[in-house]
DNA sequence: ACTGTTTGTGTAATCGTGTGCACAATGTAT
DNA sequence: ATACATTGTGCACACGATTACACAAACAGT
C-alpha cells in the first residue's frame, strides 16, 4: 500500500468498482447532494481503500473555481512580508484554498509571471508587492471576478483595496524625536518610487512640515539589510543627519547598526532611527525599534473579509481602511 | 481595453476569429509543432490583441502535467526557512514553475492538507517541513511520478533525499567552546522529536563523547525567538549551564538575549551560545552569531538538481549530500 | 386506485486544451 | 510525368470531473 508509484485512480474506474455510475461518484463527494446516505458510505469506503481522491485540476475545469490564491509579494525572505504571509495562508488553508506565490522581487519580467498565474483561473488574487502597477495587475487578471487587494486604490475599477493611514502615528513619532531635540531628517526608502513608499514618506513629511522642518536627504534602499547599514552610512556620514526614517524595519535595524558600529553613534542619544511595519523582530529584546506599526491581525482580517465578500458576490469594489499606531522602542 | 471584467476567451473563439481551426490556436502556442510561421505569428497576434492566453488547467487536464510545485514547509515566516523557501522559488520561477506553499506549523491536520495539494496535480513535491513524516508524503502523493525532497531518507522508497552532514563542523565548533573552558552544555530542540532534529543534536553529542562529555540538559521550543528566549532562562538558571546548541539560529539571538537581559550574563566569556542554519540574520552586526551553516545556495543547487533529473526521467531514487560549515561569531 | 411529489441513479453534454489520424497541398527526385 | 517525402491544417476524441435532464422507484394524500 506505502508508497507504490502507481496511477492515480479515477472516478469512471471507482465506478466500476463500486458498481455505480461516475456521476455517483461526483455525488457522493458533493456535500449537498441528492445521493443515498447508504450509497455514499459504501462510495466513501471503497474510494479510500484505493486512495481516491476528485481531480482537482479536473473539477477546476468544470466548475469554473480553482480554490487556487495568487498572492503577488516582493519577496517571502524579508521578514517585513512574511508575516502577513504567513497568517494569510493559514487563513487560506483554512478555507481550503492554496495559495500561489509570486515573487516579484527577483523576478526580471514580473509581468510575464503575473501572466503565467493567471492562466490558472486563480479566484482571488492579493498584491502585497509594491514593484508592480496595480493597473498592470487588474489588466492581467482581469478574468471572471478578480478581486486585487492592496495599498493602492483605483478609484474607477472594480478593484478592492485595502488603506492604511499611519499620518497620526507618523505625526506622535516627529513629535517625541523633535522634542528630543534632533533636527537633520533623512528617509531612507526601500523602493525607488512605489505608490507605497510615496505614502509612507508623506505622513512623515507632513508631520515635518507641520512643524516647520523638511527632509534634508533622502536615500533609497532595497529593504534589506545591507542596503540600511550601506545608506545610513552615507546619510550619517555626508548629510550629517541625525534623524533617519526607514521603509521597514529590518533596513532600520541596518541603520541602527551602522550608526553604532562605523560612526560609533548610539540611539536614541546621538541619533533617532525610525522603523516601519512593526514586525516580531523589531520588538526582540536586542533590537527594541521605534516603529510605525500595523497590526498585522488586523491588516489580514481585512483581506480576507475582501476575499469572502468576493465569494458572496458582494456587488462592486471594496475598500477598507486601518489605521497605524506608534511602537516605542530605544531607538527613538 | 483595461480592467474590462469580461471573460476569458477560448481556443475556439479565438479560432473563429483568425478564422482557422482550434488546433490550429493549439499548435501555435506549442514551441515546437508542425504549423506554418505565417499562420502561428497571425494568430499570436490576434491572441495579443484579443488578450488570449491558453487555459493552464484544461492544458494541465490534457497533458497530465500542471506546472505546479507543492513546497511543505513549517512556516514562511521564519527566517531560517524562508531564504531557502525564496532561493528555490526563484529557481522554480526561472522555469515556469509555480509553487504552492503548505505552511504545517499552524495547520492542525497536516495530512488533510497534503492530500488537498496532492488533487491538484503537482509535479514536484519538496518537503522542508520536520513536522510531517517522510512516509506520509509519500504515501499521500504516491501519483504519477512524484519527488520528494528532504532531509530524511526512506532507502526503499523511490524518493530522492538530500543529506546533511555537520558533524565535521560540530566537531570544530564544540572543540572551541570546550577549549574556551566551558563544561556544562544544553541542547535547545526546535521540535519535539523531528528526524532532522535527532540528527543535528546527534553531530554535537558526538563530538561531546568524544570529549568525555554529554548534554547536561535539553529543552524544546519551537523554532521561534520567544522559545529561545524563554527556555534559554531556564537552561541558565535552573540547570546552570554555561553552553547552549540551538536547534536554529533564531532561538539561539533569543538565548543570547535571554542570557544578557535576564541573567546578565555575555557571550563569549559567560556563555556561548551556537546557532544553526546560518541565515543572514545571524551575520549582522547586531547578532553576529557563531552557528553551524548550511551553504542555502548549494543546499537549493541540490534541490532543482532533483527536480531536474527527475523531469528527464532519470531513473531511481537519488541522493545528494551536503556538507555545513562552521561560521564564527562573537557568541561562542 | 390514482395522481403528484420526493428521492436516487444513469445518460450524456460540458469545461478548454492537446494530439493522433486523415488528407490536401506543396516540394523533390527519378 | 510519376512516385514519394514533407508540410500544414481540420476532425474528432481524450483528459477527469460536474450537472441538467430523464426516468424509475418509493411514498404521500385524497
Amino acid at each position: 500500500m506505502s508508497g507504490m508509484n502507481r496511477r492515480r485512480i479515477t472516478s469512471k474506474e471507482l465506478a466500476k468498482l463500486a458498481g455505480v455510475s461516475s456521476a455517483t461518484i461526483s455525488r457522493a463527494f458533493s456535500p449537498d447532494s441528492r445521493i443515498g446516505s447508504a450509497t455514499r458510505d459504501r462510495i466513501l469506503a471503497v474510494a479510500r481503500e484505493h486512495g481516491y481522491q476528485p481531480n482537482a485540476i479536473a473539477r477546476s475545469l468544470n466548475n469554473q473555481r480553482s480554490r487556487l490564491v495568487a498572492l503577488v509579494v516582493n519577496a517571502i525572505g524579508n521578514p517585513c512580508e512574511a508575516e502577513e504571509q504567513q497568517l494569510l495562508v493559514h487563513r487560506l488553508q483554512a478555507r481550503q484554498l492554496l495559495p500561489i506565490i509570486l515573487c516579484c522581487a527577483d523576478h526580471s519580467d514580473r509581468l510575464q509571471l503575473m501572466r503565467l498565474a493567471s492562466t490558472y483561473q486563480v479566484d482571488h488574487v492579493v498584491v502585497f508587492s509594491d514593484m508592480v502597477s496595480m493597473q498592470d495587475a487588474v489588466d492581467i487578471f482581469h478574468t471572471t471576478k478578480p478581486i486585487i487587494v492592496s495599498f493602492e486604490p483605483l478609484e474607477n475599477e472594480s478593484v478592492s483595496s485595502i488603506r492604511i493611514d499611519g499620518a497620526e502615528a507618523a505625526d506622535e513619532i516627529i513629535d517625541k524625536i523633535v522634542r528630543d531635540g534632533k533636527k537633520r531628517f533623512a528617509y531612507l526608502s526601500g523602493t525607488n518610487s512605489s505608490w507605497i513608499d510615496k505614502l509612507r514618506r508623506k505622513w512623515f513629511a507632513d508631520a515635518l512640515a507641520k512643524r516647520g522642518l523638511a527632509f534634508e536627504a533622502q536615500a533609497f534602499g532595497d529593504y534589506s539589510y545591507d542596503s540600511g547599514f550601506k545608506e545610513a552610512v552615507l546619510l550619517l556620514h555626508r548629510d550629517k543627519v541625525d534623524a533617519i526614517i526607514c521603509g521597514n524595519d529590518v533596513m532600520a535595524i541596518g541603520a541602527r547598526d551602522a550608526a553604532r558600529r562605523v560612526l560609533g553613534k548610539n540611539t536614541p542619544d546621538d541619533i533617532a532611527i525610525v522603523g516601519q511595519d512593526g514586525i516580531a523582530m523589531a520588538a526582540w529584546d536586542c533590537n527594541d525599534l521605534t516603529t510605525l506599526s500595523l497590526d498585522h491581525v488586523a491588516f489580514i482580517d481585512a483581506v480576507v473579509e475582501l476575499i469572502e465578500r468576493h465569494d458572496a458576490e458582494v456587488e462592486g469594489p471594496h475598500s477598507i481602511t486601518l489605521t497605524c499606531t506608534a511602537r516605542w522602542g530605544s531607538t527613538a
